[in-house]
RNA sequence: GCGGGUGUAGCUCAAUGGUAGAGCAACAGCCUUCCAAGCUGAUGACGAGGGUUCGAUUCCCUUCACCCGCUCCA
């Protein structure tokens, strides 16, 4: 599939816009349009239902090492800055770079062996005694801005470059206010920032982006069964919701890629139409993160590289950034034991899910014109539950009572679906209109309503028609979009 | 961030140092009884800023955005 199609059509039909396109565009931001909110909207509700509303704790789920409850939270953008010393972003996020003079190369400060240039002489024949590397200079990754108005650097703060650290801190919160127990799990969508080096492949890698991303608290001694559990089920996720599995994949990553703390990291990644063929995108990584940031917010910034897990120091043998000193242990009312809760994290990207339901949907077939000639058909064929638009309603021709029929099955479905009504010229023209739109179903009102009261509903995928009675239409698309 | 390429209407393309044309799409009307039909009408563009010039969409500079490659990728 060609790319650059996919991105006419999105912007032709109103799914995405460039950010502040009236200006000249902003490299790394993107604007939903009238399609493109709905879908993505019913993309981020499919996961928030899957995820929370939608889990019964009740239920013991097949593969699932017990029952668990789930609960939600919609934290704030700008957190305490001591949250991102803490969990490692500050460092990591602001690194100072370097750049060399003589052939344009970049790298991190800490990277490099020696004052030299590493770029290998086999690229750049005779240049590589010659090339000159500036001073390190600070390249932030975090979006800094300032708290207050008269603020100055010492207000400092940051727009979050991930949603998982506000679960974290709000881990005492939640255990204090809901009564959930061990195991559990907290889920959060909203937007997080990353001043990206390069942004690019249309949504797939942008500054402001959009997170799902799920906080699974359990027992150590379980936690390895959860993530296989979590990964398993995430991955099904998208399935059902039509992603192809020969361009899904899921890649559990080798035991030398892991973090020594972990027992376990997978990505979900996505074939798109803009990488090299073979390669994938990763959609979503699912982590076993141990208890390394529970632990951190309450002892101050782990060493990452430490085993076993030690608070990293500073010059002076002190904390390098201290925790909050809250206890942040678990207490199993049952067995009575006290312990720091495991963590399970599936991090998925709303828009590069998103991003991949549109490549996925995008199709051109053939279909007849009114003449019977076969002409180009493009469709993009979304999954009912996340199709912006579940139907469109048209009267065949705008006369003999048909556009008051059609206005009348229009406002039935109004009430529970995104429908559209159009009695704008040829019908035939109306539903290529809708296919482009990706509605699933279009329900049009003839001659024959008039007289019967039926009505036919037109299939996306086949173009094929079946007739029901008006007062089922609701029912029935109820019955396709949701069953 | 570096190198190369590209910017004219929603899309595909013209022309020009002196009033920027067309096809398709979108819109209105007529006509239309099932898959982008037809007729009529009206609307719509030189990415942005600066310079040279009597006059710049055209020449020059800067900038922004997009595409390709490199770099980066928690």
């Amino acid at each position: 599939m060609d790319m650059d199609k996919l991105v006419a059509l999105c912007r032709r039909r109103g799914f995405l816009f460039q950010s502040s396109e009236i200006y000249g565009g902003l490299n790394g931001f993107w604007d939903y349009g009238p399609l493109g909110v709905e879908l993505k909207r019913n993309v981020k509700d499919a996961w928030w239902r899957d995820m929370v509303t939608g889990h019964n704790e009740l239920a013991k789920l097949a593969g699932a090492p017990s029952t668990f409850e789930m609960v939600g939270l919609d934290c704030s953008i700008v957190m305490h800055p001591q949250v991102w010393k803490v969990s490692g972003h500050y460092d990591l996020f602001c690194d100072m770079m370097v750049d060399c003079k003589t052939c344009q190369g970049r790298w991190r400060a800490d990277h490099l062996q020696s004052a030299e240039c590493p770029k290998k002489p086999s690229r750049h024949p005779g240049e590589f005694e010659q090339c000159q590397l500036t001073e390190p200079r600070e390249f932030n990754l975090m979006f800094k801005t300032i708290v207050g108005a008269m603020g100055t650097e010492a207000d400092a703060a940051f727009l979050r470059p991930e949603t998982a650290q506000g679960i974290f801190v709000n881990f005492k919160n939640v255990t204090d206010s809901t009564r959930v127990k061990v195991p559990f799990g907290i889920a959060q969508v909203g937007k997080s920032f990353r001043n990206e080096i390069t942004p690019r492949n249309f949504t797939y890698r942008s500054r402001e982006f959009e997170q799902m991303e799920m906080e699974f608290f359990c027992h150590p001694s379980s936690s390895r069964k959860w993530y296989e559990y979590w990964r398993d089920r995430r991955m099904a996720w998208y399935i059902g919701l039509g992603l192809a599995s020969d361009r899904l994949r899921l890649r559990d990553h080798a035991a030398d890629e892991l973090s020594h703390y972990s027992t376990g990291t997978g990505d979900i990644e996505y074939a798109f139409p803009f990488l090299a063929p073979g390669e994938f995108g990763e959609l979503e990584g699912i982590a076993h993160r141990g208890d390394f940031d529970l632990r951190s917010h309450m002892e101050g910034k782990l060493d990452p590289k430490s085993c076993p897990l030690t608070v990293q120091l500073d010059a002076e043998g002190k904390p390098l950034y201290k925790g909050s000193g809250r206890d942040l242990t678990y207490r199993d009312d049952v067995t009575n034991e006290r312990f720091t809760p495991h963590v399970i994290e599936p991090a998925a990207g709303a828009d590069r899910a998103t991003l991949a339901f549109l490549c996925e949907a995008y199709h051109e077939d053939q279909a007849p014109d009114d003449k019977g000639d076969m002409q180009t058909r493009t469709v993009m064929k979304f999954h009912p539950r996340i199709a912006p638009v579940k139907a469109a309603v048209f009267p065949l021709v705008k006369k003999d009572g048909m556009p008051e029929a059609a206005q009348e099955i229009y406002t039935a479905l109004k009430k529970r679906f995104v429908v559209f009504y159009d009695e704008k010229g040829a019908v035939g023209r109306r539903y290529r209109r809708q296919d482009e739109a990706g509605t699933p179903f279009c329900i049009t009102i003839d001659g024959q309503t008039l007289t019967d009261g039926t009505v036919t509903i037109r299939d996306r995928d086949t173009l094929e028609q079946r007739r029901v009675k008006g007062a089922d239409v609701v029912e029935e698309v109820a019955r396709r979009v949701e069953g």
